[in-house]
DNA sequence: CATCCACCGGAACTTAGGGTTC
DNA sequence: GAACCCTAAGTTCCGGTGGATG
């Protein structure tokens, strides 16, 4: 049934795309001065999740790479390297230079250092969900650094300049912007065939049952991916030769779920308390989700910081936020 | 329509936990 | 082993916001 299941997966990146030659054109043509060795244009690659921004960057760096001996790269996801330091140190790491840094008593100062002092070939280094960077100044760090080129990554252009300084936004105005728009079912079928067909057996699925998981995934190629995974899985188990209607039917809640396991999982046991409440109550007052809090869990946590755990639920979608002061309301996000 | 006040979120500060240096 | 450095997490403080209320 699974022929290759590496095609399958989310971080998978295809030997060739389709459907985004003119993003991959116009982001190759914001890296082509390093083919003369001069540092590249930065790349602000923007649109909603799933749609090939992450995928895009790292095939047009990997074939920048075959025409090029020698440029470096480096990938670091700011979900989960949020502060300035672990995104320098993850850097740095990549480059094989913190062999004798040992995490917390090296001074941020010095990973800088380092990376002043870095003289290997070129490195495009690739910071993805780069909205969720709890500290700008990361951007200015690399920018001062010749030897470094980006590709930033986020969902809405808008709200991370909200969050810049004037002297980033004004550099980032001269970068090269590329938008990527949520794709068609025609697109995404084109997509799944494509993973079907080097990672599936022949006649594992019919081009009619991608065309449900297409439009079930609404645009979003990582669900769709996903979804195509899980019927794949299902049908391996059962040891059927092909997908079965009711396994994919199956699949397309469990692609939904499964990421909000995943965040669910890393939360710690104050932010869990808080999810759980809102699970069950489903919506609350501000007030009466902190009383709720303090009932629950020992030694709870002063009112501010629980803010600040409301607003990582709202950044992994676990919760909605409505309103900005008196009328805010804190709701679970339940969506099959 | 002014004033109230629950709530928000930025910023400065504190504490805990680690490592280094001399 | 004391003095010093770092980060991360949490707390304290506080000005701002905008529905509610008389």
């Amino acid at each position: 049934m699974i022929v290759d299941a590496r095609v399958l997966r989310d971080e998978f990146v295809p030997r060739e795309v389709v459907h985004r030659d003119a993003e991959t054109n116009r982001l190759s043509a914001a890296l082509s001065p390093l083919l003369d060795g001069e540092p590249a244009e930065t790349a602000l690659l923007t649109g909603p999740s799933g749609v090939g921004k992450t995928c895009i960057a790292q095939y047009t760096v990997s074939r920048l790479r075959e025409r090029v001996l020698d440029i470096e790269t480096q990938y670091v996801n700011c979900w989960q390297n949020y502060s300035r330091f672990r995104a320098l140190y993850r850097i740095l790491d990549g480059l094989g230079q913190t062999i004798d840094i040992h995490r917390q008593s090296t001074p941020r100062d010095e990973l800088l250092e380092r990376l002043e002092r870095y003289d290997g070939p070129p490195c495009v280094v690739i910071l993805d969900e780069v909205d969720q960077l709890e500290d700008m100044r990361i951007l200015y760090d690399l920018y001062h650094l010749p030897r470094f080129s980006m590709i930033l990554i986020a969902n809405r252009e808008e709200e991370l300049f909200a969050r810049l300084d004037d002297r980033i936004q004004s550099r980032l105005h001269t970068a090269e912007r590329v938008h990527f728009d949520r794709y068609s079912v025609d697109e995404l079928v084109a997509i799944l065939e494509d993973r079907a067909e080097s990672g599936l057996t022949t006649g594992a699925v019919a081009r009619e049952q991608l065309a449900i998981i297409a439009d079930a995934a609404a645009g979003d190629a990582r669900v769709a991916i996903g979804i195509l995974r899980n019927a794949a899985r299902q049908a391996q188990r059962a040891e059927s030769r092909a997908i079965t209607y009711e396994m994919l039917h199956e699949a397309i809640p469990e692609g939904r779920a499964e990421v909000r396991r995943k965040s669910i999982e890393t939360l710690t046991p104050h932010q869990r308390a808080l999810y759980d409440i809102l699970a069950e109550e489903g919506e609350l007052e501000p007030a009466d989700l902190y009383a709720a809090y303090q009932a629950r869990v020992d030694e709870p946590k002063t009112d501010r910081t629980v803010r600040n755990y409301l607003q990582k639920l709202a950044q992994y979608n676990l919760i909605t936020i409505t309103g900005t002061s008196r009328d805010r309301t804190y709701v679970v996000e339940r969506r099959e």
